[in-house]
DNA sequence: TTCGTTGCAAACATTTTGCAGTTTC
DNA sequence: GAAACTGCAAAATGTTTGCAACGAA
């Protein structure tokens, strides 16, 4: 059985704050963001928020960048492109994993396909035009 | 100025387990693995020598799943399927990412790319003719 | 004998969770 | 008023690190 929901107006804010961005952003980078808005605000019930989003399927995980995971507010299936220096992810929409692959996948391990992932990796158009070592902003960890 | 490197047992035990199977193993998992051979081996000499074989480049990492991270002796770029049941990590050795895509992501984006990585997500075989709520076996983290 | 390697345990960083108080319905 | 939601702090988890002992060159 599953729980009611009721309204809140964090979790609101928490899902707006996701939706809002393109930057794929981190749990943390969601409460500072909302933090100066809402003074008490929890790092916990961004978590909580989160994983109901997820389950749900209003956002979905981009996966773990620098130790930090990331999350999507766009839950259609589009391509990313991850910077190794400063750890952006950006959305590579000119691109789509052809059907064929997904098809082929199926046959060869035998399995059911539900989803896919694809990201490319290397320097952003930022770190790559200036000496990387000076960029490593967001290697931190 | 780079550290000389001396040989080590553990080491060499390190890498053949990481390499000699396909199973994308954890940290952990290596380290159960040899456990029973060299009883005195610590977690924390696996982890700092998969260090030392991810800045080597023999090894690569396949990303985390279900908060573990997941690394491969095999460092030629290829294919992924992950059960979201089991955890299990499976080559798909049919499927090749297209060049054109990553060039494509190229001026997409406007940086460098330097590596991709695609994987699909699902119900390994296993997992798919079973119960697949009975088969959470590795979810557990 | 030198210096890299290791075990151990403590430290870390991220995420989860228990509980008592608060908000929503 | 019942049940979900939240802050807080503690716990859990996976990984890193400092240090003294150990092992390879």
């Amino acid at each position: 059985m599953e729980k009611a929901r009721k309204h809140s107006r964090k979790r609101d804010a928490i899902l707006q704050c996701i939706c809002g961005t393109t930057t794929h952003p981190s749990a943390e980078w969601v409460y500072a963001q909302l933090k100066s808005d809402i003074p008490d605000l929890s790092l916990g019930t961004v978590y909580r928020n989160i994983g109901m989003f997820r389950e749900e399927g209003k956002i979905c995980s981009v996966g773990v960048v620098n130790g930090l995971e990331r999350y999507d507010g766009n839950t259609v299936p589009h391509v990313h492109f991850i910077c190794e220096s400063c750890g952006a992810v950006l959305d590579v929409d000119a691109i789509e994993v052809p059907l064929t692959l997904r098809k082929a996948a199926e046959s060869a391990t035998g399995g059911r396909v539900s989803g896919c992932s694809l990201s490319f990796s290397g320097l952003c158009r930022n770190c790559e035009s200036s000496d990387s070592s000076l960029h490593k902003i967001n290697t931190t960890k």
